[in-house]
DNA sequence: TTAAAACCTGACATTGACGTCAGGGGCAAG
DNA sequence: CTTGCCCCTGACGTCAATGTCAGGTTTTAA
């Protein structure tokens, strides 16, 4: 598939895309005269990706940690250190949003008008 | 307490107190020489606003929502549509966070080094 | 074969919530 | 009263992901 296609498939723009091969995050083939070329397994990593960026992963983190959620790729201990960082990091930040979204739940709920 | 002490009470910047002034979101006396100076209250309404920007309410959202939460002030239909409409989108949110929690629970778990 | 549609690179612009710096006052202790 | 610390405003810098535009090339369908 063509780089429009994959638009198509994900929802990202066309620059987002670039962007994340740039960043080392999505990988293409080209074509003879240069255009980019995605297997259909390109669809999925884009959708790991934007659900990794959503939670707040940095692009470069997310580049460090792709590799071994795709492929069972080097797991240094520092990689998995950074792993259960991440993790805590994203932990804390849905118990964070629980007691934020109970706040806003509250309001709708009690003070309808 | 002047805004060195909400600095402490808070973990906020001084320039992130003064920028949520600038916005609307906290209001504060002044003293005879213009400095700023807050209720203890200040302290609670800060770790609200930072709760909803951690949610991705923008400021100019919460400007509108705040004077709901604090005081029983004007419920407008629109501001009640409004409110659901952030909660939605705070739920949406958290469940995104959790696909992706466990995503990483699962690699660290199942991959330890 | 040719026009339209899709694609390419490169570069500058944008957004939001701050950081940071400069230059200048306020305020309590000694 | 002066020293040292806290505070003020205003303005420019930052960062990350993405928008957008220009100028040119490739691909596709007629």
């Amino acid at each position: 598939m063509r780089i429009g296609d994959l638009v198509i498939a994900t929802g990202a723009s066309a620059r987002s895309l670039r962007y994340y091969e740039q960043q080392g995050l999505l990988a293409s083939e080209r074509s003879p005269g240069g255009q980019r070329v995605y297997p259909e397994s390109a669809a999925e990593r884009v959708a790991l990706i934007r659900s990794l960026l959503a939670a707040g992963l940095s692009s470069s983190t997310i580049q460090d940690v792709l590799p071994c959620i795709t492929e069972k790729a080097i797991r240094t201990p520092w990689l998995a250190e950074r792993l259960r960082s991440e993790l805590n990091r994203v932990e804390d930040q849905i118990s964070s949003l629980h007691r934020t979204r109970d706040i806003l739940a509250d309001l709708v709920e009690h003070y309808a008008v």
